[in-house]
DNA sequence: TCATAAATGATAATTCGTTGTCATTAGCAA
DNA sequence: TTGCTAATGACAACGAATTATCATTTATGA
């Protein structure tokens, strides 16, 4: 009731690789290098399957459809930021801290989730010098 | 090109008077109190209409749908307070401030989102007296 | 008051992300 | 190998949110 195919070592090892949340799409992406042919249904098919067993965790983003990135059991929590030209999400893992006063009077904070929004290293890089654009932003 | 209606004036005050972003349902019950058999397409419409000409801001929230809320012209930067009982969207009007050292090298911060979760006033109250719940929770 | 065109309400249609269906393929234990 | 059945791929179908359509209503300037 559990077996080991090309397809779901494909997409474990695409998530597990990334080190980014990735879309459904970018893992059908990164998993097609490895299994031509590889199906979108598949893929959501084992992101949930891998989702119910704890090996992978959904990051929501404002406005954004799911990402999925690989479950880190140690220091769980961890912020995301989007790089506003190519669109891709990383990890990361710093923290502003207790943010229990923030809230008005009355309320209490059980958890928080932030995202910083910028340029990636890739873009920001790019920006400075016009010619060559990182490949994530010439697709999106 | 610009007209005065029973429901765009009750759209705009239902946004106005909620002092927290209100999806476009919440948008469409409060109105209704007003002018009965309005629509949503209506409140649709008029959301689209005054997003563009600034009267209005949409608030994302993780892997929620969007809010509306009324422009904020001085003090515009704010974060959000969602309930996890009654799922509704509160104004934070604090704020952590600079997070640009949080990213990671070569990285450039231009902005960020934070969204707290936990009770609201409301919820938290009802948690100890058990008895009367918050409306919106019975709702929800 | 009247004419005009913006606005509305009802509902069909669209979009996007995701899930179901089903015939076919292919792990894995015997 | 073989047989069983989980897994796959193609694509239809779904659900929720939003938008388009269109006949009707109504605000507003003449």
């Amino acid at each position: 009731m559990e077996r080991s195919t090309r397809q779901r070592t494909a997409i474990l090892a695409a998530i597990a690789d990334a080190q980014r949340p990735l879309t459904p799409q970018e893992v059908l992406d990164s998993a097609r290098e490895t299994v031509q042919g590889l199906g979108m249904a598949t893929v959501y098919r084992n992101i949930k399957a891998l989702l119910e067993d704890g090996s992978l965790q959904a990051v929501q983003l404002p406005g954004e459809s799911p990402r999925y990135e690989a479950a880190e059991h140690e220091h769980g929590h961890h912020h995301h930021f989007q790089c506003t030209v190519c669109s891709r999400v990383f990890d990361v893992h710093d923290c502003p801290g207790d943010l229990r006063d923030l809230a008005p009077k009355g309320f209490t904070v059980e958890r928080h989730e932030l995202t910083l929004y910028g340029r990636c290293a890739d873009c920001a890089k790019a920006a400075a010098a016009p010619k060559p654009r990182c490949k994530a932003a010439a697709t999106a």
